[in-house]
DNA sequence: AGGAAAACATACGGTTCGTATGTCAGTGAG
DNA sequence: CTCACTGACATACGAACCGTATGTTTTCCT
């Protein structure tokens, strides 16, 4: 049948199962949901069985949980490179804005992180993204008063605030159409909509 | 052991069942979460047993539906009395906003309405709130702009964006502490990030 | 080389959901 | 008034799924 163990060291069998166990789990819980994704399935299509899975994620929890924080290092990775590509800060940060609501667009986002994980790791999604892209907005912000760039509030909620703004417009973005123009079109309605919102935080005296 | 059936109409015996099953699936829902309330438990919270369930509801899911529904009902009927009681359309908007924050700090509707349904109900919860507060938010935003007071752009996916800041606002302040005193303190802080959010919007050449 | 521990695979029980079927009380027509 | 009919449930059954407990093989350390 597969492959008769190719002779991996120990570190290399555990990396290549996790990874190819995240994997299947993306797609399971992309397209099927995270109820609806049985872990036989994922297994299967990972090529291994439930004992695996249970050995390095402890549950199904916990191999959501796994996912998300995949997505969100990689998110993060992009909303990173973007920002260093601007020397103005707020030019930067609304910059991310833009960025993060195209990313967002990805269905395997919408559901995973978007739909899902707040259902169903509750609290334990807050405490992961303490690491993730809400602290850099929160970060931002927060210069961005300091240097008199933006009216002055309490960061931490406006970032919360600005962050569901931006998590509403992008599932509002995916469920406008199934064609792609009508989705084109609806992004650029919402970049102008969030344009304008974020126009209102600048300081004019 | 129960009332011997104490002699009702059918329309009063169905009516009474949904009522209670409905109580029992709120509780239920709020204080497990969704995935976590066996029918089972519901059903004898409520006294009849899962025939019962399916005759009415259909499953599970038109249980969470039916219940999603009646908050939803219980707070546009809040929302509406409180417009009526501003002449100034946008003192009245913004005074909604500020009441729908502070009506979402009720566990029972963070826990269904705004973490459980949208990841169980998806697209069926978007087509149901095309009558809840989303409608109203928009609308009162079309005839903002058209009068001048705010400035114009898509009223509907800044709808959708000021409906997301008041979700995650609300989610991050019930987050904030367990104690009332720490809860009071973020629901300020929030009201103070919205204020600064909604200023922006006006209009001021 | 030999024991320990990691890295899985397998077997099993318990829970839960949906459906299929059965039962009984209202209800309307004749 | 009665009798067929239907709505409003209750009960029984099968299937899927999750978690755990246990067994087995391979690697690593001394």
């Amino acid at each position: 049948m597969g492959e008769p163990a190719p002779r991996r060291s120990r570190g290399e069998m555990s990396e290549q199962t996790t990874a190819q166990l995240l994997a299947a789990a993306r797609r399971a819980f992309a397209t099927s949901g995270y109820a609806a994704s049985a872990m036989d399935t994922i297994c299967a299509d990972a090529g291994v069985t439930r004992g695996a899975l249970y050995h390095h994620f402890g549950g199904k929890e916990g191999l959501l949980e796994a996912v998300v924080y995949q997505i969100d290092a990689e998110i993060s990775a992009r909303l990173d490179m973007e920002e260093k590509r601007h020397a103005d800060p707020w030019v930067g940060f609304r910059a991310c804005c833009r960025l993060w609501l195209e990313q967002a667009l990805d269905p395997e986002i919408q559901r995973i992180c978007l739909r899902d994980a707040p259902s169903v790791l509750g609290q334990k999604l807050r405490d992961l993204d303490e690491i993730s892209a809400i602290v850099e907005i929160r970060d931002s912000l927060a210069a961005l008063m300091l240097s008199g760039r933006i009216r002055a509030t309490d960061p931490e909620a406006l970032a919360r605030m600005i962050n569901g703004a931006l998590v509403d417009a992008a599932l509002w973005v995916a469920a406008a159409g199934d064609q792609p123009g009508a989705q084109h079109a609806a992004l650029d309605r919402a970049l102008a909509a969030a344009d304008v919102l974020l126009d209102g935080l600048e300081r004019r005296d």
